[in-house]
RNA sequence: GGGUCACUAGCUCAAUGGUAGAGUACUCGGCUUUUAACCGAUUUGUUCUGGGUUCGAGUCCCAGGUGACCCA
């Protein structure tokens, strides 16, 4: 085939270098400066321009080749930007003589696109203008085997992208910066939260129970222990612990699992960030949304007017909230607050045109289904929907003046949860009673209802303070900050069904 | 879960049911200011998989795989 052709290339090249006594797999370089630094330093230096007195050393990937009898440009890349390398046979062979008299030829026959290669020379602004160093000595670090995709036209092909990131990251740059903005945001939140004197405390992955949310858990077993475990699907139930504990400004930022579909929107294991602040409700929680997701904004892109895909997106606070109440009669004419009974509830949303209600035991239920079908997705500039029926919401702070209701919101920012929050139930006894109903709900068949906790139960009766909750879905936030159509680009390794080949050969492997 | 679309050389893509092609990459030769370098030459295939229709299938039909988008 083509490709063990090109590799067997490659690979006769290696041995080519082993020949002349080189190592096609160095150990190490000195490097003494990065492409954009040098970029930045020189940018002034005009073309044809030489600054022979200085030595620099980089390192980095071939990304073009373009050779000519005597003289070479290499254009080299490394994390930071690209730099061109110039490359005179005469210059580098009367500086590498000792090593390899022939150097000049070597870098010519030996060397391929995607080989990283480690350069020292001078600087020089060439007469077409492009900052180079002029090299006097280099050294292959690193061959490779196989050639990378198209030089113009790149890796487009979706699933090799996300099979293959390194590919991906190695020849898109903008891909390179979504993860390294990725870091900042997080870095960001971590920083702010610091400031404010939160701590961050990492909470068990591997649970007996999976509570905190309403979501299908993944199941795995512990052999010496012989019992299941469940891998969290929140944090929220052994972080309110910790305050029951004492801690009064406590979160932790970390990994959770849904045994759920995949989409452009959900990956199966997902980032969240959960906090949970002593002595304040949802009120003070939004405040410190607003907080958190501005200073983020700030810290990576300096602005709070963001383009996402093609949308303006202004996050200067404050942002508007409503109630959920309030959103649904606005684009159904129903106010649901009028309603006693779930079947004239439910005939009335019909006649709006709300489907799929069939299953929906309580008015809430209702309300939350019309107002995802005509609200949610019409949320493009940051809201705080606020208020939400209690049937839905079993671990928040029932209403200080609203019946029925809680003190919850969430956050939508171009037609997305992004954040979910509540003033926190503290009441131990009505804590059991919606834990039961959830149980209730799971005995009859709901995969996504949540057990008895008994233990957090426990340290409910201990007693908790007041105390407001916030939890903000990191990946979607990444999404936002760095325009990512889905959720797969704001992920390195995406969950991917593995490859048809690959998984005859495991099942060969197995016998 | 449902619908639509895609899958061809390492990469990006062509090909009325009638000999599978181009660009790029690779290989060889030339070249000391290129930057998608250029010039000349050679080479590159499980057309996603398995069936079927047909004298003949990359193309039409059926089933499956993977993915994208939309809907739930």
């Amino acid at each position: 085939m083509a490709s063990d052709d090109l590799r067997a290339t490659r690979l006769e090249k290696a041995q080519q270098l082993i020949d002349k006594g080189l190592t096609p797999y160095a150990y190490r370089w000195d490097v003494t400066h990065h492409a954009a630094e040098l970029q930045d330093q020189y940018a002034n230096l005009t073309a044809g321009e030489e600054v022979a007195d200085v030595e620099v050393a980089i390192a980095g990937r071939i990304l073009a080749r373009r050779v000519f009898g005597k003289l070479a440009f290499f254009s080299l890349q490394d994390e930071t930007d690209t730099i061109q390398l110039y490359l005179d046979k005469k210059k580098i062979q009367s500086h590498m003589a000792a090593v390899d008299d022939t150097a000049f030829n070597t870098l010519k026959q030996c060397t391929d696109v995607g080989d990283i290669l480690g350069v020292k020379g001078s600087i020089k602004r060439t007469d077409k203008g492009e900052l180079s160093i002029s090299v006097r000595e280099y050294q292959i670090l690193t061959k490779a085997l196989l050639p990378l995709p198209d030089k113009w036209h790149g890796l487009t092909d979706v699933a090799k992208r996300y099979r293959q990131r390194y590919v991906d990251l190695i020849v898109n740059p903008q891909v390179r910066q979504t993860f390294r903005r990725r870091a900042l945001i997080t870095a960001s939140i971590r920083r702010y939260l610091d400031q404010q004197g939160f701590i961050e405390i990492e909470t068990p992955v591997l649970q007996s129970e999976a509570g905190g949310a309403e979501a299908r858990p993944f199941v795995t077993y512990h052999n010496t222990l012989d019992m299941p475990l469940y891998l969290r699907i929140a944090t929220e139930l052994h972080l309110k612990r910790l305050v029951v504990g004492g801690f009064e400004k406590v979160f932790e930022l970390g990994r959770v699992f849904r045994n759920e579909g995949v989409s452009t929107r959900h990956n199966p294991e997902f980032t969240t960030i959960e906090l949970y602040q002593a002595y304040v409700d949802y009120n003070d929680m939004m405040a410190l949304t607003e907080a958190i997701i501005t200073t983020a904004a700030q810290d990576v892109l300096g602005s709070l007017k963001i383009k996402y895909q093609g949308a303006e997106i202004d996050l200067t606070p404050p942002w508007r909230r409503v109630t959920m109440h309030e959103a649904v009669q606005e684009k159904t004419g129903l106010d649901f607050s009028q309603f006693t009974d779930v079947e004239e509830a439910k005939e009335a949303a019909i006649a709006k045109g709300i489907t799929y209600i069939d299953d929906c035991e309580s008015i809430g239920h209702i309300l939350n289904e019309a107002f995802e079908q005509t609200v949610e997705a019409m949320l493009i500039q940051p809201t705080f929907i606020i208020d939400y029926p209690v049937e839905i919401s079993p671990l928040s702070k029932p209403h200080r003046s609203k019946p029925g209701l809680v003190e919850r919101f969430e956050l939508f920012i171009v037609g997305r949860e992004t954040a979910n929050s509540f003033s926190e139930l503290t009441d131990p006894i009505d804590q059991r009673q919606r834990l039961e109903q959830q149980a209730a709900k799971k005995a009859a068949g709901d995969v996504e209802a949540q057990d008895v906790d008994e233990d957090f139960l426990t340290a409910l009766e201990y007693g908790m303070p007041p105390t407001g909750g916030l939890g903000i879905g990191i990946d979607r936030l990444v999404m936002l900050l760095c325009d990512c159509a889905s959720i797969r680009d704001a992920i390195a390794f995406p969950l991917l069904k593995p490859e048809p080949s690959s998984a005859t050969e495991e099942s060969e492997a197995e016998t």
